[in-house]
RNA sequence: CGGGGUGUAGCGCAGCUUGGUAGCGCGUCUCGUUCGGGACGAGAAGGUCGAAGGUUCAAAUCCUUUCACCCCGACCA
């Protein structure tokens, strides 16, 4: 799914149309430097600060320099122009959310302290918009009173605020940020585009705009998260770096983020779920002070595969779910060098709500948190197991033993070995298993025990989209992120309309993010070299630099690098002329820092045969062609297409 | 929020153990020599040593409090 989907509106990255700005490096702030803040650690923060692009200040605060704004100015055109495509009007709201307007969406609470808030001097509360989804409901809810206003895509770019318990990497985790942020409007009728439709627009506005913007990309399948809704795809820069890991299945193109990865059929036991003889006696060992896997691990010197971990659940869903379950608690068991997924836990439960539960309320009820082991559900109604696939081995097939487990004891400070499902659980755990949801008329039984795929997937699973290939894993930096919301935050701030038919209905809602301050510093993570940056020409703060050799205002060099600036420009480049008196090797390092895709050079060598020397930044070996001044226009062309 | 660390000139750092009123490199400014990959020489400007309180004749240095920032982890539309 790399840099999939069609190249929509093929802008080329030079407007022949528009000219282009030339500016004098002596004229405007770009003050580069040999060595970086000492707190800053990643490539793009570091080359970010060295190039005079940003500097900092407070913590995720940042000032963006003339160079920096350029760029951010061109991703911004870019996204203008391709979310107009897609049919969506920009508008712009309010940085301030008045505290009210999260009465019904309580999405303060959720937000917690990551919500910037202040009072006004009358002492109301308010808030820095982290998102944006209440005012706009807000504004829709007041100006949109008909189905036949939407469908309505709706977007801005605008800064946002998050007071994040860690910013870090510079402009990568910021607490003030640039944010294109969208909203859609639907009322599902009969032959009218839906949120599906827009949803679609949306993702191929995305492709296009990272596309544009030089990017290499991935779309992943994500979670939608806390935000709330059904379906959600995120936009990863390609960049071992990144914070984010994605599994991808090489042979379908299916990708995904971590949390949301489906895992393929993996081969069922030869002699079934949870059959094989015992590998020993049940053995206690005491294990002072190791709750967790790498304790026990380092403590009995174990495998964590050879381990079984055990993660208890309480359910909180609604009083309906609770009757026809009867769920109180879900105990997820993996293997130890494994995690359990909760969006898994959910779906294979059919329990929309669990949270994890309190050690404190667990231990009450015999559950010995840290040492939990799946003997533990035994003899307590309402205790639903979920075994993951690799979880459930009495055998291994692979060693032609039984299989040997180690997991908690039940008690504090203890765990077992050479655990074995049958033996142990205290009863058939054959009879009590059931295969994937729906089988519910055991449910709420003593220790009812379901198999299936509970954990995050990893490098090397098999892939879910295609027989035999298996899943790999690579890094990335999210850069954006589209959600269908339904009607979470219509319903829940009274957004109903009437439809054709005179029926009330919530109006159904999709909102989709890009990064947009964080797209500029994910493409410096993703191309940079030891020197300094390397632009992609369309994003580039400028297109080409002209360096000539001498500096001083009246020498011929400069007077030729103003001319051809000027033709240059007229043919739609972004100049830019350093013109400091500096040295030849200064001018050459902060060229190569900034990273503006092409060089051209005005040496005394070059003028006295009528040429500059034209050099990519991208290109580290050539060390420049010379080109005829006549023809640098035309040469330039050539390589911003 | 847990763990670790750092605050001294625009940037990078030393000085702190053993108190005596601040120094180095880069950058900046002036003059001269230089000029194709971060030049050289001479001179100059720039810091209430994060803040507050304390000990002391005397505090960058010792003590207390506090603030800010960074890294790892937890968390994270």
């Amino acid at each position: 799914m790399q840099n999939q989907g069609t190249q929509g509106s093929s802008q080329p990255a030079i407007s022949t149309v528009n000219r282009g700005t030339i500016q004098r490096w002596s004229r405007t702030l770009i003050p580069t430097s040999k060595e970086a803040p000492s707190d800053a650690e990643s490539p793009s923060h570091r080359l970010l600060a060295r190039g005079g692009y940003i500097r900092r200040v407070a913590a995720g605060v940042y000032d963006y320099l003339p160079l920096a704004w350029r760029v951010l100015k061109k991703v911004e055109r870019i996204v203008r122009q391709e979310m107009d495509a897609a049919g969506s009007s920009e508008l712009f709201m309010p940085v301030i959310v008045p505290h009210e307007f999260y009465a019904g969406t309580k999405r303060d609470e959720a937000y917690g302290p990551l919500l910037f808030s202040l009072q006004d001097r009358k002492g109301n509360p308010l808030h820095l918009g982290p998102t944006h989804e209440e005012t706009i409901t807000e504004l829709a809810a007041g100006s949109v009173s008909s189905y036949k206003q939407l469908p309505l895509i709706l977007y801005q770019i605008q800064t946002k605020f998050r007071d994040e318990a860690r910013p870090r990497a510079g402009l990568l985790r910021c607490r003030e940020f640039i944010m294109k942020d969208a909203y859609s409007f639907h009322m599902e009728l009969e032959g009218a585009g839906g949120l599906n439709d827009a949803y679609d627009a949306m993702y191929r506005a995305y492709v296009n705009i990272f596309t544009r913007c030089g990017l290499d990309f991935t779309v992943v399948e994500a979670e939608s998260g806390p935000i709330g809704g059904s379906a959600s795809h995120e936009f990863m820069v390609n960049c071992d770096s990144g914070e984010d890991t994605i599994l991808k299945c090489p042979a379908s193109g299916y990708a995904a983020n971590v949390e949301k990865c489906e895992i393929g059929e993996r081969a069922a036991p030869s002699r079934g779920y949870f059959v094989g003889e015992p590998s020993g006696a049940l053995e206690e060992v005491h294990t002072p002070g190791c709750p967790g896997i790498e304790d026990v691990v380092a403590f009995m010197k174990v495998k964590p595969q050879n381990m079984l971990k055990s993660v208890l659940f309480k359910v909180q869903s609604t009083p309906e779910q609770q009757a026809k379950y009867g769920d109180e608690y879900i105990l997820a068991v993996v293997r130890g060098d494994h995690d359990v997924n909760e969006g898994k836990v959910r779906a294979l439960s059919e329990c929309a709500e669990i949270v994890l539960a309190d050690p404190a309320e667990a231990n009450a009820k015999g559950f010995a948190i840290g040492f939990v082991s799946p003997r533990a559900a035994v003899g307590k109604k309402g205790v639903l197991v979920l075994v993951d696939r690799d979880a459930a081995i009495g055998f291994d097939d692979a060693t032609g033993k039984p299989r040997f487990w180690v997991t908690g004891g039940d008690r504090k400070d203890h765990h077992v070995k050479h655990f074995n499902w049958q033996r142990d659980l205290g009863k058939d755990p054959l009879a009590a298993h059931h295969q994937g949801p729906g089988s519910g008329g055991l449910r709420g039984e003593d220790c009812f025990l379901m198999v299936g795929d509970v954990r995050n997937a990893l490098a090397g699973d098999p892939s879910p989209r295609a027989a035999g290939a298996k899943l790999v894993a690579q890094r990335g930096i999210e850069v954006g992120h589209i959600f269908k919301l339904g009607t979470k935050y219509s319903d829940a701030m009274g957004f109903a309309i009437l439809d054709e038919h005179q029926q009330r209905r919530s109006v159904i809602m999709g909102c989709y993010g890009i990064g947009v301050s964080r797209t500029m510093a994910a493409c410096v993570e993703m191309s940079h070299d030891e020197n300094g940056i390397v632009w992609p020409l369309p994003i580039a703060p400028f297109h080409v630099i002209i360096v000539p050799m001498k500096g001083e205002p009246d020498s011929p060099a400069v007077r030729i690098a103003t001319d051809l600036a000027e033709k240059l420009s007229a043919a739609g480049f972004d100049v830019l002329i350093d013109d400091r008196d500096e040295r030849p090797g200064v001018k050459f390092k902060d060229a190569d820092l900034i990273g503006v895709p092409i060089r051209l050079t005005l040496g005394d060598k070059a003028l006295a045969e009528g040429s500059a020397e034209f050099k990519l930044r991208s290109d580290t070996q050539s060390k420049g062609e010379l080109v005829k001044l006549e023809s640098v226009v035309e040469r330039c062309l050539a390589a911003a297409r």
